[in-house]
DNA sequence: AGTGATAAGAGAAAAAAATCACAAAGTTAT
DNA sequence: ATAACTTTGTGATTTTTTTCTCTTATCACT
């Protein structure tokens, strides 16, 4: 269908900021949005949405615009979510715990499935209706849930360790929280790094010596 | 002394994974170190590490390498991390609460000094010795503590309104993690949009149609 | 001192991404 | 029907970022 050739990695993220415009421009019954409009609302310019949908296809019509509601199922499509996902967090820590009720996941269509930990005194409890097991039982939990999608939320120097009991687990994608870098073999395995403070220190580069 | 010219985004998140590294190596006792170690180990190629390097001055020696502590100093100031940042989140909802808890972000010099919300159920509570306050005394707060950096987790429909009261504050750098764009006027702010969700999207992106 | 090995720094080249500018296609009003 | 206007889709251009290549500096060994 599409994917053939290389598409920017921030086209990804700006094609998902469309969906969500679109999704509440279809609610409140607006059902055609020019490139413009969805410009407007995410912070881009028209050319940048109309070269991003470009790769994937025409959806819109000339002197017209898009259909909000055609578009945003569109990209839904193009992005994967045309169904839900189960997702595994490693790490019932702060933020493993955080994640695992985090309301945003849910609305784009993922499932926190399991929760796991190694230590004993988490294991066995609940969490918002989710089982905290432990790691040993990833690959049976995987398999029993269809799980490809791991969120490692635990200490950077377990990262590693984490990342391959996953791919063990046959996990096809991973969202790295620690703040180090992985290695993975292997293909057909993503990988992405989100690193919590580093977010904050790009404002600080910035802030440093503003003032 | 630096920051004259445009560095590229991408640089300064790298330039924090680098930095953490050389903490590593430093701590280890490893007292030099390549741009070959240091991109073996952030998973960048050698020339990238020197030419983020390079937007900054000379910090190494030819034919010996970097000195690990110096560099990490380097670095550190760079960014902006010579000194610790208190910062303002606001939402205390399971991201608000979980963020305010993160032990990453003490690590790396940041402290949360005060979380807001409005829901009077959750005000006058503590979270690990973090006061939950009303929104109204933001600007008070921000002053008394000197808060520059704030943190919004709130829902989407609330961001824009959270992100104006930052700015009324006083605040200059903001995260927000509500997955919609925000329009600040002023210039001297920085503004960083993190999706949580759209993380897990980039996954879905490229395991679609790959089995 | 001389030689070989190592590794940073920097200019040039290549690749990637964003922006521009305009033709093509559609709509509305006359 | 035609004209004026709107808006998409796209090739060309520009800008940004990464990679390549080569020069220069330092160290270790003889």
């Amino acid at each position: 269908m599409f994917k053939k050739f290389k598409i920017p990695d921030a086209t990804i993220g700006r094609l998902s900021l469309y969906s969500r415009y679109l999704k509440e421009a279809d609610e409140k019954g607006i059902d055609t949005v020019s490139s413009q409009q969805i410009a407007k609302a995410t912070g881009v310019t028209p050319a940048q949405v109309r070269k991003d949908l470009a790769y994937f296809g025409e959806f819109g019509t000339r002197g017209v615009g898009y259909n909000s509601r055609e578009l945003y199922n569109y990209i839904m499509k193009i992005l994967g979510l045309g169904r839900r996902w189960p997702v595994a967090i490693v790490g019932a820590g702060n933020l493993g715990r955080a994640l695992s009720q985090y309301k945003g996941f849910s609305e784009r269509g993922f499932d926190i499935a399991c929760i796991f930990d190694t230590d004993p005194s988490k294991i066995g409890k609940k969490l918002a209706g989710i089982e905290i097991c432990h790691i040993d039982l990833l690959g049976e939990k995987a398999r029993i849930h269809n799980i490809e999608l791991g969120i490692i939320a635990v200490p950077a120097s377990a990262a590693q360790e984490v990342a391959d009991k996953l791919l063990e687990a046959g996990i096809r994608g991973i969202i790295n929280f620690a703040p180090v870098n992985i290695n993975i073999t292997g293909d057909n395995v993503m990988l992405r790094r989100v690193d919590l403070a580093a977010q904050l220190e790009y404002l600080t580069y910035y802030l440093e010596d503003t003032r």
